[in-house]
DNA sequence: TTACAACAATTGCACTGGCAACTGTACGAG
DNA sequence: CTCGTACAGTTGCCAGTGCAATTGTTGTAA
């Protein structure tokens, strides 16, 4: 097989992993809670990456989702009483979104639900090993593609615990 | 790091590291024709992954995406004059999909941009085996997930040439 | 002070994609 | 033969998302 096949073939499974893990873990976050992945994904980052009040904006750039989306499921989040806006007086021109009660209460059932799923579909054929070394190549393609920024990973700041 | 931030860890970068490629390989095929990545995908399977016509769930199931979904891609490759639908007389339940000329002419102009891009974002910071390896754990998280299918990658199929 | 550029977030609009319901076809059981 | 079931594809409808334009705010230069 060519080089260029080669990558091709990668790239197509890369897609595809990406993919049926995605919606395995949608499903399962959606079989205990009305989240969708993303949904999920937002109240993470605010309790387990960064355990802080965040940004709009901070959020938006680690997910890499736009602006606009960033707003829409926010709205979503809002409405269903699991965060809170707030603008600072200090800087009136963002918004600081932090989980409620309930939002805490919420991620807490959720994330064990993904925890397992995650475990699942990992820990199935994957070695711990082979875990490290996915990662690393993760790593190295995001650095390749200008992509890599310490906020947008958990590397070394292990997940605060959820009461 | 646990053993389990170290898998979520690994799981955003995955995510991550699939989107940042996909919209690059996305932007690359815009700027030089009208297709969206999935439309490309949609003619790439039938001329260099197949090189035969196929059926509408061939390439659906394939791809991963719903029944539906096909029908509306092919409904706008259709309109565009890339692709013919034509339901054999022996199985008239089946939609065969072929080429026209004018799609094989777009595909090998896209793909030319398409093979460009994607040796830019995985010959970056990836050697030859670290891709190959990349390609072994896919391989692994899809059997691991019950979805490998051999119909689904390239495996063994060197490409064919387009003329 | 005023004018202007940069920034954060939101909104309007359009598009993509999925689910569920539907059409038409093939095939097996009685 | 005919009925019922499974199958392939399509359609109606709707949720999610991105882009471009907009609002409101901050900082800066004249």
């Amino acid at each position: 097989m060519t080089k260029s096949s080669e990558r091709v073939a990668t790239w197509m499974n890369l897609q595809q992993a990406n993919r049926v893990v995605e919606s395995a873990l949608e499903q399962r976050i959606r079989s205990v809670s009305d989240l969708s992945l993303a949904e999920f994904e937002v109240l993470f980052r605010l309790k387990i990456v960064s355990n802080r009040p965040l940004q709009m904006s901070e959020i938006a750039s680690q997910l890499i989702n736009s602006p606009s989306g960033m707003t829409r499921i926010a709205d979503r989040l809002e409405r269903d009483g699991l965060i809170e806006r707030e603008t600072p007086p200090e800087n009136r021109r963002v918004v600081l979104v932090r989980l409620t009660a309930k939002g805490t209460r919420v991620l807490a059932e959720t994330n064990r639900a993904f925890q397992e799923a995650l475990n699942q579909s990992f820990g199935a054929h994957l070695s711990e090993r082979d875990v490290a070394e996915l990662r690393r190549l993760m790593h190295s393609l995001l650095e390749g593609n200008g992509a890599w920024s310490d906020a947008r990973c958990l590397l070394g700041a292990p997940p605060a615990a959820i009461d």
